[in-house]
DNA sequence: TACGAACCTCA
DNA sequence: GAGGTTCGT
């Protein structure tokens, strides 16, 4: 049985690009609830699905190393559990990434001239997931000199970058998000892929599967399908939005909201039942390259009050569309066209999943300083603990508010 | 523009 | 019953 990737055991068949650890951090990126779909297989080793293929990645100090794995059981796509309109519509889905320039990898073409031309195909795809082109040195300076505390957080989170996701598969994780945390989002996510998906490949025990299709999605078993998966009122949200994408826009539609202005794609996404302006947000600084888009749900909105002094609203007792205008307004002013992305990096530093990044960097701090520094340090994880200034009624509350902002999404 | 209802899980 | 997002009024 075909075994997850180790680099320590098989260098030779990784390939790789340059890519230094301030341009890129894989534990960061892939784990701060942007996409939900990889995990740390082995120590450092990051393995999931994008382009419709399995790999495992994985880092040294100025290298990104990737193992693309061959889809040895892909004569079973398409024939998964929904019927015979499934393989069919699965094609679709394979011409619809073959426009994205994805999938030429699983044409046969002359043994020499194929294997390089999939090697270069590969190095695309990652630089194109990653973005590689966008020089996050360059941008964390810039957001640092505009604000001093986005400079405290960006010594310790580097390398925090947005993915380029596919849109299909970002829509609908994000139509999961929801009243939901990160942990339950990932074990929802692989069960719709489980149950919709075309099975992509097998290591260890675990079968990998492709995200489903438009057409997958829209089956009108789905959302009995779901429920049953415990998906809840998500279940009719995601069929339903499925459905009307297809019925109404068609296949190409998602994609070219790539190709108008933000704001229009933002109202396109608002269309979609279980799509509201927060999951439109995502979708559209996830997926759709709209770099500015800032996703503002409470968490963010506490963020902005706590650490900016955000007071423009403080007799709002909701987050009604005029505060997620003018949070995002306001973040957009600070931060510049990618403020989406200097989000992300503020975002990633405040979930509890990350917090010993920042206790280890309090541990190292030179010794004349760290006496000040623990004084901060504990005003600071007061702050995480209950908000900003907000008296708890009880220390159950005050947990009860941590857990929730632990695996708080985005 | 703003509020309450509905949604679901967890403590 | 709290928690957050969407939807309907």
């Amino acid at each position: 049985m075909a075994k997850h990737a180790v680099l320590s055991s098989g260098a030779k068949l990784w390939r790789s690009l340059a890519c230094a650890k301030s341009e890129l951090r894989l534990d960061l990126t892939l784990a701060c609830g942007q996409s939900f779909r990889w995990r740390e297989t082995a120590e450092g080793h990051w393995t999931g699905v994008m382009g419709g293929r399995v790999w495992t990645l994985t880092q040294t100090d100025d290298t990104l190393w990737y193992y693309l794995y061959t889809n040895q059981d892909n004569q079973s796509r398409g024939d998964k559990k929904l019927g015979d309109g499934v393989s069919l519509r699965d094609n679709n889905n394979r011409a619809e990434r073959r426009s994205k320039g994805a999938q030429r990898m699983d044409e046969e073409e002359p043994q020499a001239v194929g294997q390089q031309d999939r090697e270069l195909e590969a190095e695309l795809m990652l630089r194109d997931f990653f973005q590689l082109h966008v020089k996050l040195d360059d941008l964390y300076r810039q957001w640092g000199a505009a604000d001093p505390h986005f400079r405290k957080i960006a010594d310790i989170f580097t390398g925090v970058r947005i993915l380029r996701q596919d849109p299909t598969e970002c829509l609908f994780s994000f139509i999961c998000t929801s009243n939901n945390h990160i942990s339950r989002i990932q074990g929802m996510v692989e069960r719709l892929c489980q149950a919709l998906g075309a099975p992509l490949c097998q290591l260890d025990q675990t079968t990998y599967y492709d995200f489903p299709t438009l057409s997958a999605l829209a089956d009108s078993s789905v959302e009995a399908c779901l429920r049953d998966l415990g998906f809840g009122y998500r279940a009719r949200f995601l069929q339903q939005s499925a459905k009307q994408i297809l019925d109404t826009h068609g296949l190409q539609w998602l994609e070219g909201l790539r190709r108008v202005s933000y704001l229009e794609a933002r109202d396109a996404l608002r269309t979609l039942p279980g799509v509201g302006t927060k999951v439109a947000d995502c979708v559209c600084l996830m997926c759709l390259d709209k770099p500015d888009a800032v996703p503002v749900d409470t968490h963010v909105w506490q963020i902005a009050q706590r650490d900016y002094k955000y007071a423009a609203e403080k007799g709002q007792k909701s987050l009604t569309e005029k505060v997620h205008r003018n949070i995002g307004d306001f973040f957009r002013k600070l931060w510049g066209p990618y403020a989406g992305w200097a989000h992300s990096v503020l975002f990633c530093a405040d979930l509890k999943k990350f917090q010993s990044l920042k206790e280890m960097a309090c541990f190292n701090q030179p010794k004349k300083e760290e006496e000040e520094e623990e004084k901060s340090r504990k005003t600071k994880i007061k702050r995480e603990t209950d908000g900003h200034g907000i008296n708890m009624k009880s220390e159950n509350q005050k947990k009860a508010k941590m857990g929730v902002k632990e695996e708080r999404t985005l």
